[in-house]
RNA sequence: GCCCCCGUAGCUCAGGGGAUAGAGCACCGCCCUCCGGAGGCGGUGGCGCAGGUUCGAAUCCUGCCGGGGGCACCA
């Protein structure tokens, strides 16, 4: 039995506890989903809920009497040996050994599919996340974003979501023209301007363009500058993309600044918060009223000398986005950007739209790196940049991303180089990785045993030791984890649930041996535990995937 | 001045109102007669402070203290 099928049998014996007249409660204070929870101490059985303790103020009962009420229902269900009621009214349940066990059989039969579910299903996701400008190599700050962007979109499409991957891409501004600029100066050999870009990428990008199309250094000044910042532009472009795909993060839609303005989304979007009545001129400018949605100050869209602003940029984006029909757009900004997220709610507010539902501005905090415990300074300008590229290649795929996502993007992170190499515990990527090659192997020697995984050859009930019990009971919060994952955008969760569930394997397989020894005959046991293995396997399999990360077979 | 984030074990960090607050590292002591020791077992040790809400608070609210980041007719 899952938890989630226990869970739908405790809210159907309270419905029937109310229609039998022995619950008094009201349809309204009848509650739409009840928690049920693996408890932390095993005498606590193995699952808990707290209904009875919610249901105690609506009913006008001492708890421990809803309890008592429920109990008695519940001990009746087939699958529950026993129910326990504890400390101030919790309800602990037992199930039999076989119940349990099923859940091995559950998760080998659903394969690539266990743990996603239907709690978003029919919502459409804009998910944006890095949006770099295509001035430079993509750096550390964007790595965690490429990671955890990533790992957001696939938790949200397990859960049932239709998700888009956006990379927005900042291709008009001043910046692009100082970028034509400093490659234009290091062609000719000159230094670069002190406001442009200073990084050795830019001499490189030089020489290949000048090597490619020497007929540039002809060209008058300005025409010059601007064939230098094209071509730079898409070689830029381009290099960020291969990175991207090393890093197996894929964008469904680069959506190019420039062509917004070209395709005249602009105007449009300017016109469509005209009409909701927040668009207003002053000195000469032209201002949207976002104060009146909680921003602090009104800001420019359109400059007293007639350009547009970035922010117009935006705002016309969000419209944009919601035109093509996404219900939810979701940005993950940088800490450097928190300033935004009133603005665009408000955006989003003068749209028409609901800033609580409609738009979802994550903030993820900036990334430091150490090098053995020393610090390595970060500074675009300066051109001491530590890349995507550079840390992809000399950590890995695998430990980069695992060590950018098993942490709140809401907190501070330092990851040090020694760390994230290490063949060591200091290491929880090799630690999830180690569990599943680990079964791979004893899967392997099965196989070789002639024993096969067969989910109609298997007797749940053999599964009676304390550490299987933990291991089911770790399997069956897998669906949970990522229901709930998705739901808070948070997939750390995933990689910590991992973690806990490699030691939950680490022990088991301690504990309890799974291959015959020697010559000794082939039991059900043994195809019981073997079954348990496959499960745990699919289990990380599944989880490690959620994270863009690799399940190998051997390591 | 205003806004955002963070204060949990010696260190790096988990803990979306629940029972005895967890993990890894570090330190001490154990476990190789066969399935991967990149593993397992045991020990030491902690919620910044003060109120409030609640049957119950590390978690929610307020204030304070301490640390980090941000305020534009820049992009």
């Amino acid at each position: 039995m899952t938890p989630e099928e226990l869970a739908d049998a405790v809210l159907a014996a309270v419905r029937s506890a109310v229609a039998d007249g022995v619950l008094a409660l009201s349809p309204d204070d009848l509650p739409a989903s009840v928690s049920v929870e693996r408890p932390k101490v095993r005498e606590h059985g193995d699952y808990a809920t707290n209904v009875a303790l919610q249901l105690a103020r609506p009913t006008g009962r001492p708890p421990r009497e809803v309890a008592e009420l429920l109990a008695g229902r519940l001990a009746g269900l087939s699958g529950v040996a026993r129910v326990d009621i504890a400390g101030p009214g919790f309800l602990n349940v037992v199930l039999d050994d076989a119940a349990q066990g099923e859940i091995a059989r559950v998760v080998v039969r659903s394969g690539p599919a266990f743990g996603q579910g239907d709690t978003l299903s029919g919502q459409r996701f804009n998910m944006e996340f890095i949006s770099a400008n295509p001035t430079g190599p993509l750096h550390l700050g964007h790595t965690r974003w490429a990671a955890v962007g990533d790992a957001i979109a696939r938790v949200l499409t397990a859960a049932g979501a239709e998700v888009t991957r956006e990379f927005y891409v900042n291709d008009r501004g001043v910046q692009m023209d100082r970028f034509g600029e400093s490659i234009m100066a290091a062609a000719h050999g000159r230094p670069v301007p002190a406001e442009g870009y200073h990084g050795a990428y830019v001499t490189d990008l030089a020489a290949a363009i000048v090597a490619d199309r020497p007929e540039l250094l002809d060209l008058p000044e300005s025409a010059q500058m601007e064939a230098f910042r094209e071509e730079g532009y898409e070689r830029q472009l381009r290099q960020q993309r291969e990175v991207l795909d090393l890093f197996r993060t894929h964008f469904d839609v680069w959506y190019s600044e420039r062509s917004l303005h070209s395709s005249g989304a602009v105007e449009h979007g300017l016109e469509r918060l005209r009409a909701m009545g927040h668009v207003f001129e002053q000195d000469g400018a032209v201002w949207l009223r976002t104060t009146d949605f909680d921003d602090d100050k009104d800001r420019v869209l359109v400059r007293s000398n007639g350009e547009l602003t970035y922010f117009a940029s935006d705002t016309a984006y969000y419209v944009d986005k919601r035109e093509r029909g996404f219900d939810v757009c979701i940005y993950l900004l940088g800490a450097d950007h928190h300033g935004y997220v009133n603005r665009l709610r408000a955006v989003a507010a003068c749209a028409g739209d609901d800033p609580d539902r409609n738009i979802e501005v994550l903030i993820g905090q900036l990334v430091k790196i150490v090098r053995g415990g020393e610090e390595v300074k970060l500074s675009k300008r300066a051109g001491m940049i530590v890349t995507l590229e550079e840390l992809a290649e000399e950590v890995g795929v695998d430990a980069a991303r695992y060590s950018l996502t098993r942490y709140p993007v809401d907190s501070p992170l330092t990851l040090d180089i020694q760390v994230m190499t290490a063949r060591t515990n200091d290491n929880p990527v090799y630690y999830v990785q180690y569990a599943h090659a680990r079964i791979a192997s004893v899967l392997r020697n099965a196989e070789e045993l002639g024993i096969s995984v067969d989910p109609d050859a298997f007797h749940p009930e053999l599964l009676t030791h304390d550490r299987e019990g933990d291991l089911l009971g770790a399997l069956g919060e897998f669906p949970r984890v990522v229901a709930s994952s998705a739901e808070l955008r948070e997939p750390h969760r995933v990689a910590r649930y991992l973690e806990d569930l490699a030691g939950t394997y680490h022990r088991f397989y301690d504990a309890c041996r799974v291959l015959p020894m020697g010559d000794e005959p082939v039991t059900d046991l043994n195809q019981a535990r073997l079954m348990l293995c496959a499960a745990t396997r699919q289990v990380i399999a599944n989880g490690l995937d959620l994270l863009g990360v690799e399940a190998p077979a051997r390591m």
